[in-house]
DNA sequence: CCCATCCGATCGATCGATCGATAGGCTCAG
DNA sequence: CTGAGCCTATCGATCGATCGATCGGATGGG
């Protein structure tokens, strides 16, 4: 059910799909789909906590299994779980990404804490190599929105059928990255 | 009566936002508002059309305007009017880079031919920066990508009215942008 | 017997779009 | 100068379709 949703929402826009889309493409009527659903804004707000929680911990993860604590290679973890979730799961990231204003201010908030919260892993990890030097960039701020949405781009028009491997696509994003934040090639 | 329908469809979006939205914010009845818009979707293109046709003219006569050959120079213009744009207009922007999908498909098809004509202009430059040495990038395809949805994501965060001057923004994208393709720093 | 699951039927609201009518200004023959 | 004819711009009313949501009632396994 989730999962066609998720397929419907990324494809048309929320606000471009239909009750009656979400039931067929779940095989089901409209009216038992209120038993799984809830309101269509409920189904929309979960997916997108799924996706956003789902996103937090694999960071959190990947950070904890990283022994080292040079924040060129913290960085370079983020790229590349952000890169590896964004590729394979676009569904997910266009939804997230596209559908916060059709969320009801409540849960547009509660959305935006939990983005927030996954945002702050770079930020702290940027931060760090700012001040002892790893990297060298005028705007902390500016960089780490600009390197977060790049990678993000891949979710818009990466294809895993295509010529293009997953690991390649996160070490050349992992590149673009350390160098647009100067980082010292030590 | 475009541009009401231009704050609605970025804040909105195109199914969000209705023809009697549309008709109140541009003082008409909704009956009168097919006079000017043709069909809602008509609408959505012309809109799109007219802001990628602009951002292509400014970008070509910035371009012209640039004496210079070298593609960290000319690069740099691209991306100078790309985030000038982008920031400036950011309601054309994301009207443009969040509706394709509501577009009827030969007219999504025109609409992403004018975009790839845009692309093409990074596209050469980059191409000839790293032929001739300047860049320094694996995949200059996926760096192009790269490059510029970065430097397009200044649309969906950048406020005019907060502390960052549209041009300092635009020197710091440019930065990001030439250290991220590896530009020999000649 | 109950509870989870499903459905056909239907709710009021709103959707995008069209209708015929009207009001005002411009043109041009008489 | 007049007035008939036309064009542009506007409207209230309304079209059929679809919207999100809810109802009461099946069905069937525990």
């Amino acid at each position: 059910m989730e999962d066609a949703a998720l397929t419907l929402f990324a494809e048309r826009g929320f606000h471009g799909t239909g009750i009656r889309q979400l039931a067929e493409a779940a095989g089901l009527s409209s009216a038992s789909l209120y038993h799984w659903m809830g309101t269509k804004e409920e189904l929309l707000a979960r997916l997108m906590r799924q996706a956003l929680t789902r996103l937090t911990d694999a960071a959190v993860a990947d950070l904890a299994a990283a022994p080292q604590d040079d924040p060129r290679t913290r960085v370079a973890v983020l790229v590349r779980v952000h890169v590896r979730e964004h590729a394979l799961r676009r569904r997910e990231t266009r939804v997230v990404d596209g559908e916060l204003a059709a969320l009801g201010e409540g849960t547009r908030a509660e959305v935006l804490d939990l983005r927030d919260t996954y945002e702050q892993l770079w930020a702290e990890e940027i931060r760090r190599g700012c001040e002892d030097g790893a990297f060298t960039v005028a705007r902390p701020d500016v960089a780490r929105r600009a390197v977060l949405e790049m990678c993000s781009s891949v979710a818009r028009w990466y294809r895993p059928d295509g010529p293009l491997d997953v690991e390649e696509l996160a070490a050349t994003y992992v590149d673009l990255t350390l160098r647009a934040l100067g980082a010292d090639p030590a």
